[in-house]
DNA sequence: CCATCGCATAGACAGATGTCAATATAGACG
DNA sequence: CGTCTATATTGACATCTGTCTATGCGATGG
C-alpha cells in the first residue's frame, strides 16, 4: 500500500503554514492546497470517520470498527477513508487481516491555527 | 482595536457546544452541520475571499475590492460570496451603491476549536 | 426620467462527487 | 489447496458544483 506518502506540509510558503488566514490574504497556491484538505472535511461521513478514528482507544481504529456506525455500504466507507488518506489527514497500515487508521494531529493543528480568529473587532453591526 | 481578549468570549452557545472532534465521536447531526461549513471552505476562491475580507482594513470589504484579485467573472465571485454567507461564515450589508462583507469570527473560532489536536504528542508512529 | 454603476439572479453546461452492486485482492486457517 | 474474512477497486449512476453569458434590480447622478 501507499501509506508512506507525506503529501504536503512545508513545501509551500511559510505564511500558509501557521499564520491565521484572517491576518493576511492567502496566496493562490496555498489556497489550492488548503482547499483540498477542507474538501476532505466537507462530508458528514468523513467528519464522523475522522472523529471516530481520533477518539478511538489508542488513537487508531480498525476499519471493522468504522463500518458499523454508518448507514452506507462498506465500499463507500473505504472510499471515504481513501479520500481522507489522500488529503493527508490520516495514515493507514495493514496488520494481518485488518487495516488500521490514525489521524495526523499536526495537519489538523495546522488547519486549526489557520482558522484562528483574533477575537476580531469588526463584529456585528 | 484595543481590547481584544477579554473574559466574555462573544461566542456563547456556539463555542460551548463543540469540544475537539478528536476527543469524542461527532454526532450525526453535528457532522451534517459542520460539513456544510467545511464545504464552504473547500474551494480555493472562497478561501481567498474569506481571507481577503478578514484581513481587509476595518475587517470588512466591498465586493468591488474582491473581484479584482481573481481570474473568474463577477457573477462567480457573487456566487461564492453567497455560499460563504449561507454557510454562516460571513455577513453582508448594502451601503449606498456598495455591498460590504465581513467575517463572523465566532464561527471560525468554533471550527478552529473543533480541529484542535490534544498536544499532538505521540505524533507519527 | 433616464443612463450608468454595482451587484445579484437565472439558466446552461461540463466535470466532480457520493453512492451502490459486483468483483478483486490479501491474509488467515483448515 | 481451498475457503473464509476483511478491505479495496471497478464501473455505473444520479446529483451536486463551479463556471460562464445574459439579464434583472437597486442606488446614484445628470
Amino acid at each position: 500500500m501507499s501509506n508512506l506518502q507525506l503529501p504536503v506540509l512545508g513545501q509551500d510558503d511559510a505564511a500558509a503554514c501557521c499564520s491565521p488566514m484572517v491576518r493576511e490574504p492567502l496566496g493562490e497556491d496555498a489556497a489550492v492546497d488548503l482547499a483540498k484538505m477542507f474538501k476532505a472535511l466537507s462530508d458528514p461521513v468523513r467528519l464522523r470517520l475522522l472523529s471516530l478514528i481520533a477518539s478511538h482507544e489508542g488513537g487508531e481504529a480498525c476499519v471493522c470498527d468504522l463500518t458499523g456506525p454508518f448507514d452506507v455500504s462498506q465500499p463507500t466507507i473505504s472510499h471515504h477513508l481513501k479520500v481522507l488518506r489522500e488529503a493527508g489527514l490520516v495514515c493507514s497500515e495493514r496488520r494481518g487481516t485488518w487495516v488500521y487508521y490514525w489521524v495526523l494531529p499536526a495537519v489538523l493543528a495546522r488547519l486549526s491555527a489557520l482558522l484562528e480568529a483574533p477575537a476580531a473587532a469588526g463584529g456585528a453591526r
